[in-house]
Formats: C-alpha cells, structure tokens, sequence
DNA sequence: TGTACATCAGTGAACGCGCGTTCACTGATGTAC
DNA sequence: TGTACATCAGTGAACGCGCGTTCACTGATGTAC
C-alpha cells in the first residue's frame, strides 16, 4: 500500500457500492467508505466536497449501468412487442439484482442534483434507451406512453422490493411482477394508432 | 399543561405528522417530536417501544387516512371508468398533498412492520378500495390489472414527487401525471373481456 | 542527470453535534376499604 | 367521605455512539532549470 493511492476515486465509490449493498442505504457513511476503501476518514474530502457528492457519483455510475443493461437487453430484439417485452425484463432485473443501489437512484437524497449535471444526464441517457423501445415498439406511441410505461416499471420495482407483491393479498402467484409488466406490453402493443372503442 | 398529559400518544403521532411534512423523512427524530409535543425526551418511551413503533404507527395513520380518500373520492361515481378515473386522481391527489408521509409509508425504514399487525391492515384496507374500483370497473379485470393499477399510481407518484416529470425530458405539457393516469384508464376500460388483437 | 521546490493526496487527531435510549426519580390518578 | 397505597405517566439528567467535517501536518510526485 502506498501513500498515494493513485485511483482513490474510483476505490471509494466502489467501496460505497459495496456497502450499499451489503448494509442499505440508511446505513451508509462516508467514515465507513472511508474506512473500506482502506483510507483515512478525512481523505474522501480530497475527491469529494461532501457526502451527497459520493452518493451523487455512485448513483451516476447507476445509472450508467442501467442504460447498458437496458441496451443489451434489447439490442438484439427485433421486433417490437418482444422489444418491449425485453426491456421491461432488463429492467425489473436491474432493479432486482441491485436493489440497494436502485434505491439510491430514486431517492429524496439526490434532491438537488437531479436537474442538471452528471447525474441528470446519465438519467436522461438510461431514460432514453427505454424512450427508444417504446416509441419505435407501436406507431402512435408517444411521450406519455413512454412515461407510464417508465412509472409502471418503477412502482413495480418499488413494490415488490418492499415485499408489497408477496402473500395472498390478491391471491396472485409468484412471479406477478412479470405478470404485471407483460400485461402492459399487451396493453401498450393493443393500442397502436387506434383509439379505443368509445364506453 | 398537567403534568399527566392525557393524551400523549395522539399527540405524538400528530407532532410527528407535522415535522414529517415541514421538515421530511429524514430529520425527523423522536427527540423533536418530543420538543414540539412540550414534553421530555424521554416521554414517547411510556407510548412507543422504540422510535420505529412511532413511525409505524404514523404509516398506520396515513393507510387509513388514503382508504378514507380513496373511499370519498369514488363514493358517488356510479359509472365504471368515471369511477377508476376518480381513483386514480384521488390517489395522486394524496401523495401530492402529503408527500413526506406517503413516503413513509412506502419506506424501507418500515421494513419488518410491513408482513402483518396494524400496518399491514391498514394498508390491506386501503389497497381494497383500489381493488374494488379497479375490479369492477370491467368485467374480466383481474388481480394482475389491480396491481398494475396500484404500481402504476405508486410509480407516478414517486416520479412526480421527484421531479423527474417535470423538465423538457419528453416534451410533454404541465399536468403530465394526470395525463398518464387518464391513459392507463381508457387502456383498462378498453380492454375489458375481449382479448388485444393477434400481432 | 541532479537538484530545488511547488503541488498534490494522503494522515491522524479533534470539533461539535444530535441522536436513541436508559435510569432513578416524582407528581398525579384512581381504587380498596 | 376519607385515607392508604399501588399504579401510571411524566421529568431531567446522563450514557455512549457514530457521524460529517475541519485542521495542521507530511510524505510522494513531478516539473523547471
């Protein structure tokens, strides 16, 4: 170990990814990170004005990562509906596998930092992967399908990482996260350019 | 002011009501609550096991405060689709008007009161409403389109809530959530007993 | 190639803070007789 | 109706804690000449 870490950077937000994981969002302080990353409590300040700034960059890397996982769900997907499909998997997985960390991204934390800067555009670049499936997954599709089709990723997201889609509530059987998000690929795919049949 | 409050778990939860809304999630301590229910910090240990229980029993609040909302809001609504629409807008209209407590009662931090006891029923009555709009609002709905409903309505209010439907992001007008909401309406009513045409 | 020196990225100790919670206590309430 | 006493709901002081952040510092790096 050298005095000069060289890429303190990159090893705290990695070290804050980790623990995000492993303990939550509400247990995660600076001081741990700092002490992960095998670092004084007092060195993160040379990378980062405050703690916000760390939880700002390790959300940004989020982010990042959900528009590549949301590219490469789809890349290969050719036809529309099945694009769609394959997007609202990749991203309930996104969510899923790291949920700590989709937490994040979504959090009253980030208050602040989220209109502009590195964070709104790595935001904007993930949105516009799903922007993109959805548009071009129906003619007559268009910015309000986009945006139901990203809320109703997140609530589901949302609901069944608090355990909110468990039990016998509905009666429903396992799995009804995909349940939900196919339904609304069938919904979305129904639609195209028609209106619905008047009551 | 008695030595003996009377009153004091009331007055607690509705202490922790207003500095939830004033000062958000975060900063709320038990502590405070305290202070601004004029009573020693040591107090709310008589009425609550531990600062979660105050927090639980505010969510449980709040569950039957939206049960009753949702309840008012579709009471008079005969007509199936009007009556889905005016729960969609009543359940927006609540994460709106109190944001900081909806966000409560969707928290992590409630992780463990959620499975069952007072909070559990609260929000399993208020989740019934829903339930029962969304069901027979179209013959052939089933507990798939009442959780799609439920996610839908949580995701919008999330994103509202965060601001990230505000903004040029998709070049939609003021008042997208509604616009959002109205959508998911008509595709629920749209489709009701008949199955989406064949690809 | 060697040296002086500015710059940078670390250290370690300390600051003040507010928090959740516990403790021994005391004043008020209400019940038994 | 009056009194003894158990119970209950408060008080105030203190506990220990981990946190975010700052400070003066020092060792390492790299550049000018």
């Amino acid at each position: 170990m050298t005095y000069h870490h060289g890429a303190l950077f990159d090893s705290l937000v990695e070290a804050a990814g980790e623990l995000l994981e492993a303990d939550g969002l509400e247990a995660l302080s600076l001081r741990e990170v700092a002490r992960r990353a095998g670092v004084s409590t007092a060195a993160p300040y040379h990378h980062f004005t405050d703690k916000q700034a760390l939880l700002v960059a390790l959300a940004t890397d989020g982010f990042d990562d959900l528009e590549a996982a949301l590219t490469r769900a789809t890349a290969k997907v050719k036809n529309p509906r099945a694009r769609l499909q394959a997007m609202a998997d990749g991203y309930l997985r996104f969510a899923k596998q790291r949920p700590a960390l989709y937490q994040l991204m979504f959090s009253p934390l980030l208050a602040g930092a989220r209109g502009a800067g590195p964070l709104f555009e790595a935001s904007q670049r993930a949105l516009a992967v799903l922007r993109g499936a959805v548009l071009t997954g129906k003619p007559g599709a268009d910015g309000v399908d986009v945006l139901l089709a990203w809320a109703l990723g997140h609530g589901v997201a949302s609901l069944v990482e608090l355990g909110l889609f468990d039990g016998p509530s509905l009666g429903a059987p396992e799995n009804v996260d995909a349940l939900v998000m196919a339904r609304l690929v069938g919904l979305l795919s129904a639609r195209g350019g028609r209106k619905p049949p008047l009551k």
